[in-house]
DNA sequence: GGGTGATTGTAGCCATGGCTACGGATTAAA
DNA sequence: TTTAATCCGTAGCCATGGCTACAATCACCC
């Protein structure tokens, strides 16, 4: 065998986990902007408990990806697409966290298994996950 | 800032990933073998839309993780070990499943969600998605 | 035995995202 | 202004999981 099989809807591949951390990281950026004015690498740091190197590198990236902008030592901002992948993420975050919570998940233990889960729902399922929670928080 | 935020419960890490990946790969090895009787380097690949080399590295680091045994040009067979993983993840696998189906997400949809999202719900919420499962099945 | 095709191994490349170590830039305080 | 602390960049390491290219092995048939 040499080259994969291409219709095996199987596997989340590397590009997926790069979508997945871009989204992570823009999504937080608009949060950080939002709570203190300006997101700094150490920001971004703290809040993914890793080092500032390791934001560098992505930040990099989401700046090759024109998701941020940066010059040295200043602050990271958010382009206009930046923005908007930020607000969609945030959007199918907390349909996810509301749905969790609805189906009777402790808040905390909502919260963490939203940041796993959230990248993995397909708009159909989201699209359940929002039905569901109109219906149980109608009551 | 040097050392990471120890307490932050926001991020997968590598290690997340990499098990994630040792549990699709013997749950995949316990299906093959159920279906075809022995589970072979290229079936992997076939399954996971990679090339050969991809599953071969893999499956060595599962050796050495002692999920696996193998010998050269041999089929890949699951220690016990393996063995009990494999069933644990295809349990929870099948929860997952059937809570998207009793949602109401297509099934063809609902297998590939469940992909993704096996691996993030804790024990806490797969409990919510069994209870929800059996109301709802229950009519 | 010899050949052919399928399977597996090995070498070596890349991207992503972890890290430490160290040095430069910025800022605020003394 | 100098000094200290904080922040950021760069170099360079590692693990994981993608890949191509090529070699070796195996199984099977002639």
């Amino acid at each position: 065998m040499s080259s994969p099989n291409v219709s095996v809807p199987h596997r989340r591949t590397r590009s997926d986990h790069a979508s997945e951390t871009a989204e992570d990281y823009v999504e937080a950026i608009a949060e950080i902007v939002e709570e203190r004015g300006t997101c700094r690498v150490v920001d971004l740091a703290t809040r993914f408990a890793v080092t500032h190197v390791t934001v560098s590198r992505i930040v990099a990236r989401l700046v090759s990806l024109g998701l941020v902008e940066t010059e040295p030592y200043q602050p990271v901002r958010l382009t206009e697409a930046g923005r908007k992948l930020a607000k969609r993420s945030k959007h199918r975050h907390d349909i996810v966290y509301k749905f969790l919570l609805a189906l009777g998940v402790p808040a905390k233990t909502a919260a963490i298994d939203t940041e796993g889960i959230e990248h993995h729902v397909s708009p159909e399922t989201l699209k359940r996950f929002e039905d569901f929670t109109a219906r149980a928080t109608a009551d």
